[in-house]
DNA sequence: TTGGAATAATTAACACTGTTAATTATATTT
DNA sequence: AAATATAATTAACAGTGTTAATTATTCCAA
């Protein structure tokens, strides 16, 4: 005979629930862009959000969940900061390249979350397999635009995706992880170097 | 009044030293490369080294100094497997172009090594601070190479390093963290893609 | 060969992690 | 106000890294 047990965690209370949940969120992604993922733990978190370690896990089912819902709000608030950096800009070509540099400086400013994004680690669930082309998403919208306008082909544009998607993400491993270029102003340099050869 | 009190750790058989260090070096390896960093503990590598978890601390300071020896060997290994691979192939643009997929063949084989190499995490040291331009000095004699036969300028020979640099470690990244492309095929084909693109 | 000193390896212990069960406190409802 | 449902806390366990105290081993001189 099998018995089926399934507890479900239910609040009676949905909207308390909610705040419950931004406590903890908020905790987490405040430390991760300050401290960085080695200070996160269950009981960093939670003395953060001001509740014991234990009630953490009445609203998340662990660490992992935590962080994978951060990547989703930090992948909001990156969308954000880049709309605020290049919506006034007109469509084409040159906006695209604005929007990988706001999407670099966004990992510069914020150089923990690169990782958090990036990196099958421990940490997150697999909710955010989107992550993989998030800079893909941001830039959508602009690639068609130049389809449509026949500024080039959409075989080409699939092709300039691919290079800035494996360019933008390999300078910003070897700069926020191996630290080169050492100087900051060489990697603006050679970002824009990049940046020119593969867009024009 | 200040003391400075060193304790020098000092076997008086360097022979045997170098011996113990070695099983434990080896264990580490077999570790990463089987279960991956995961199952990586200072128990779960004296254990499969047949010794006590405090034995280590005889040997080496910790966990990360282990981890910055295994690169530092793993960077030996590739190297040797790359040199294998290309060694009989004559110098030139194509020949580089080997190189990187041998590169590519590699961490794909051990795709948890691959963050060992570029993550700076809580494992390794600051020693392996070539690692990030292992691909680098792996091409390096090529491309001196190309540049004195004058196939290219040098300052064409530094673009291009630069290129194949970050679309290598971008491709790998993603690859191998966010399974993109999800087929092995369609991975080899968007490499070549960007390899023929870059270098010709 | 046999004590005693030097060296190496082990166990014990501590402060951290994540996670669950048992218990206490708080809200809600009758 | 008492009974019940819900939420938050403390206690406890197994797993980490790391060090100190203890045991085992090796080496050398008497």
């Amino acid at each position: 005979m099998l018995i089926f047990l399934t507890v479900i965690i239910m609040t009676k209370n949905p909207i308390q629930e909610e705040r419950m949940k931004r406590y903890f969120l908020e905790a987490t992604k405040e430390i991760l862009t300050s401290e960085g993922i080695s200070s996160l733990s269950v009981r960093s978190v939670a003395k953060r959000a001001g509740y014991s370690y234990a009630t953490l896990y009445n609203y998340f089912k662990g660490l992992p969940e935590l962080v994978s819902f951060s990547i989703l709000d930090f992948q909001k608030d990156c969308t954000k900061y880049i709309q605020e950096k290049t919506s006034r800009l007109e469509s084409g070509n040159q906006k695209i390249k604005s929007i990988v540099r706001a999407y670099v400086d966004y990992f510069v400013q914020y150089p923990s979350l690169f990782n958090l994004f990036f990196i099958e680690g421990l940490y997150s669930h697999k909710i955010n397999h989107s992550a993989a082309l998030f800079l893909d998403s941001l830039c959508q919208k602009e690639f068609d635009f130049c389809v449509k306008n026949n500024l080039y082909s959409k075989e080409q544009a699939i092709e300039l995706q691919q290079k800035n998607r494996y360019m933008t993400s390999g300078i910003l491993l070897i700069y926020l992880n191996r630290s080169y270029p050492a100087d900051y102003n060489e990697f603006v340099e050679q970002l824009e170097n990049q940046l020119n050869s593969i867009m024009g």
